[in-house]
DNA sequence: ATGGTAGCGCTGCTA
């Protein structure tokens, strides 16, 4: 099986390109963020033309999140279920069955500035998913967690950690927040199937100043398994090629797709 | 033409 991630910041700007990349790379399920689109402007075609069932929530022109799915798409769960966190509700969550694998794909609050009431928000909302994932998911069904952290796990996981002194993304509370979604069962699939001291490939370039051409990026796209989904874990790559401007009209995404294959 | 982000939606905000 072939799953992937994708924050494909407008899923009506970048159609075209959701669509030949789908095509050309047949994954079984694909989790998208930062659609940005409401339920109505949402355009399923694209998908079911495609053999995909797909489900999307979007309260609007930000966030938005969805998941598509060739191995059937049940049970399909919108944001927080149990949270008691006081948390304003911006379509970053979405979660269901797919065939026999849970899978959940998220879009983490940016923070903007530490400190910031967008900052703490950010990590009351990963405290809320933490309790969810306490409260829904079943630790002997195979549980994909993936999606746009907003959270370089290792300095390694940006381009230069002298150059985030001060920022969000890298500091101590936001790691110490991802630790304890990990701290529930689950595993960076890519460190897992890399290492600990791994080079691994950076996920996100700002559109500015020719960061990707340079390679001046961070991995902040991140797929978490549960120890059932990493037992058939085989291998995690990036395609850096959808990052690239190509012969369409429309630019790229700032991300590219994360994609992990499985032995089933 | 020697610059240089992109998407939302229409002015400035978000990332």
């Amino acid at each position: 099986m072939k799953f992937a991630t994708w924050n494909v910041n407008s899923l009506r700007a970048r159609t075209e390109r959701v669509q030949h990349w789908l095509s050309v790379n047949t994954p079984d399920v694909l989790c998208l963020q930062e659609t940005k689109c409401s339920q109505d402007s949402y355009p399923a075609d694209i998908f079911s033309d495609l053999g995909y069932e797909s489900a999307h929530y979007g309260l609007g022109q930000w966030n938005g999140v969805a998941l598509v799915s060739k191995l059937g798409l049940e049970d399909v769960e919108f944001g927080f279920l149990h949270s008691n966190e006081p948390i304003t509700e911006e379509a970053r969550l979405i979660r269901g069955k797919c065939g026999k694998f849970d899978v959940w794909s998220a879009y983490i609050p940016n923070g903007r500035i530490v400190g910031s009431d967008h900052y703490e928000a950010k990590l009351v909302w990963l405290k809320a998913l933490k309790t969810e994932l306490e409260m829904r998911a079943d630790q002997t069904v195979p549980l994909l967690l993936c999606g746009d952290f907003n959270i370089a796990p290792r300095d390694s996981d940006v381009f230069d950690i002298e150059m985030f002194a001060g920022a969000t993304h890298v500091t101590e509370r936001e790691r110490l927040a991802l630790n304890s979604l990990l701290d529930w069962g689950l595993f960076d699939l890519a460190i897992q199937l890399y290492g600990e001291e791994a080079d691994l490939p950076f996920t996100w370039w700002d559109y500015r100043g020719g960061s990707f051409h340079k390679n001046l990026g961070m991995r902040i796209d991140l797929m978490l398994g549960n120890k059932a989904f990493l037992d058939i874990a085989e291998k995690l790559y990036v395609d850096r090629e959808a990052r690239k401007k190509g012969s369409e009209t429309s630019s790229p995404s700032d991300h590219t797709p994360v994609v992990v294959e499985t032995k089933d």
